[in-house]
DNA sequence: AGTATACATAGATGGTTGTCAATATGTTTT
DNA sequence: AAAACATATTGACAACCATCTATGTATACT
C-alpha cells in the first residue's frame, strides 16, 4: 500500500459524517436509508460521501433489488490498519541527539 | 476523543508529504532543516505542514536555539491509533440481513 | 400503467487547502 | 555590527471539498 493510497484513505476518514458511517458500518453492513436515517445530510450528500469512502477502497457495496448494501473492506482496512500500527512514535527521544546542522 | 479530533487527525494525515513527515518522526525527533533536505517542498510549505501536524496534537516541537526539534506525540497517537483499530469491519456479512425498508 | 422508494448525477456555491514568493523574526557566527 | 542560518508569517492563487437543490434512473408495489 503506497503512501498516495494511505493518504487517500486519511482524506475519506477526514470527515466526521463519514466516520459516523464507518462506525455504522463497522457493527455490519447496512443499506443507504439506514445510514441517512442516522446522519444529518440529506441523500444525494450521503451519496456523495458513500462514493467517496468506495472510491479509496474502504467501502464495498453489494446491491440488492432497489438497495444498496455498504459494508467495509476488511482486507483494505486491514492494510491501512498495519501503516498506522508500524508508526512506532518513538518514546526515547534522546535530548542530546545531534543535528543534521551541527557542520 | 471525539469524532471531530479523530476527523481532524485524519485530516492532517491525508497528505503524502505530511504522511512522509510523521513516517520520518517515527524513527525520533528532527529538526525543521533536516525535514525539509527529504521534501520536496518550499521552507514555508514545510513550515505550514508542521503547523498542521501540530495544531491536531500530532506532533511536538523543542526549541533548541535556533532549531526546533520535532517529534510525534506519542500519547496523542496512541489514542488515535485505539480509535482505528477498534473499528471491528466484521466479516460475518449476514447475507439474509434484514433491511430497515422492510416495514 | 402509475405511484412510491432508493440511489445517482449535474450544477452551483461558499469555504478550505497546498503551494509559492516575499518578507519578518529570532539565533548563531564572524 | 554584520552576515548567515532556521523558522514563521503574509498574501496570493488555483484546485478541491461538503453541501444543497433539481433532476434522472431503476426497482418495487398496487
Amino acid at each position: 500500500m503506497t503512501r498516495e493510497e494511505v493518504a487517500n484513505i486519511c482524506k475519506a476518514m477526514s470527515d466526521a459524517n463519514r466516520l459516523r458511517i464507518i462506525e455504522m458500518l463497522s457493527s455490519g453492513e447496512k443499506c443507504g436509508c439506514e445510514l441517512l436515517e442516522e446522519l444529518q445530510v440529506t441523500q444525494p450528500t450521503l451519496s456523495h460521501h458513500m462514493k467517496v469512502l468506495s472510491d479509496c477502497g474502504l467501502v464495498s457495496s453489494r446491491i440488492e433489488g432497489k438497495w444498496h448494501h455498504y459494508s467495509i473492506s476488511s482486507e483494505r482496512f486491514a492494510d491501512y490498519k498495519e501503516y498506522i500500527v508500524a508508526i512506532s512514535c518513538n518514546k526515547k527521544q534522546n535530548k542530546e541527539v545531534s543535528c543534521c546542522c551541527n557542520k
